[in-house]
DNA sequence: GGCGAATCTTGTCACTGACAAGTTTCGTTG
DNA sequence: CAACGAAACTTGTCAGTGACAAGATTCGCC
């Protein structure tokens, strides 16, 4: 992959992304270490700064990314709020280091245009969601029942992430979730 | 506060726990630094290893005194799963630094026995507000409605403290939590 | 009074993030 | 095609940190 031969790397700034996720599943977001980065990729231990200015640089271009890949993931199950409850719980689960590294401020540049703007498209794509929610008897708050979906998607991908839910939940996250789910959209 | 003179400090072990629920306040459970609480209290680099052995082992009491803390905060609003539901989220908030270290296994010694008996103690805690929960129409399924119930209140509690809700939440998370949660329970 | 154990200190090591300054390559312009 | 400025990367260095080892001081109990 890497030519080793050349001075410049030629793609530098993408592999050390796809290293610090490898990194991050391992050790977690904490522990993860620039200079690793850059032995795995093969460069020197000073090269990452010049792509992403600091660790928090790094993490913020990780977390700009999850933020498209869950707007994405979101998107395609539209019109299905119980389904879009599914699709954010699969996606904190499946693609952790990024869900990992997307709800936790204090390892962003909170201020990133790019950041803010893809928080701004997923949250969107999540709005989207709620509104086919059925209204049932109760008067129905938009608001209101978008804050409720979100956080119970939240929470138990947080929960199961954490390794803080029962065994008997099983192992299957994506079946689990959708039972849970089932008792706020029904 | 702390005597200076004497070579023992006297109450080390509480001096730092108490230092590190501060340092957390201010620069999260991350950043916390051993040699930053020694400081803090006054004593040699070294002297809080002798305690806590490590830094996994100090943020381990100090998750350890928040599930306590949790359970106590649980249990003295029984009976009422919304104000239940209520205190985990003001928990959460007021009491900051133990809530983001006590769901964070990565921080802690998983395997350490005092950690595991208040984790199950405060899991009990829970699973007894949800006793009360009204059964309404459907039939009603205790371990999914407890699972919900978690899950509604710990995701807008995380996503709370993450900065995550939009403004229009609001500023005082009792009252948010309060409209969001009565979802689930009515 | 004395002795073992608990508590705390000093000293050290490898590792990390950040910065500074130098080297190599790229791309574009003349 | 030459050259020149910018981008990409390297080497070197510094302070801060966690962990460990070994020694000093004090406590508590027989």
């Amino acid at each position: 992959m890497t030519d080793s031969r050349s001075y410049h790397h030629g793609d530098l700034r993408r592999a050390l992304l796809a290293a610090a996720l490898e990194a991050i599943e391992e050790v977690g977001p904490v522990a993860l270490s620039l200079r690793d980065l850059a032995r795995r990729a093969g460069v020197s231990h000073a090269a990452p700064a010049h792509h992403f200015g600091d660790k928090a640089g790094l993490l913020t271009a990780l977390a700009t990314q999850g933020f498209d890949l869950l707007t994405q993931t979101l998107t395609e199950a539209d019109g299905d709020l119980l389904e879009a409850g599914v699709a954010y719980v699969d996606f904190a689960v499946t693609r952790r280091a990024y869900f990992e590294v997307m709800f936790r401020p204090e390892l962003h540049r909170s201020d990133d245009a790019e950041l803010i703007a893809a928080q701004g498209r997923a949250g969107a794509a999540l709005r989207a969601g709620v509104a086919t929610l059925p209204t049932g008897d109760a008067p129905a708050d938009p608001g209101r029942d978008a804050l409720a979906a979100w956080s119970i998607a939240h929470g138990f991908a947080t929960l199961w992430l954490a390794g803080a839910l029962p065994d008997r939940v099983g192992d299957n996250p994506r079946e689990a979730a959708r039972t849970v789910l089932r008792r706020l959209t029904t």
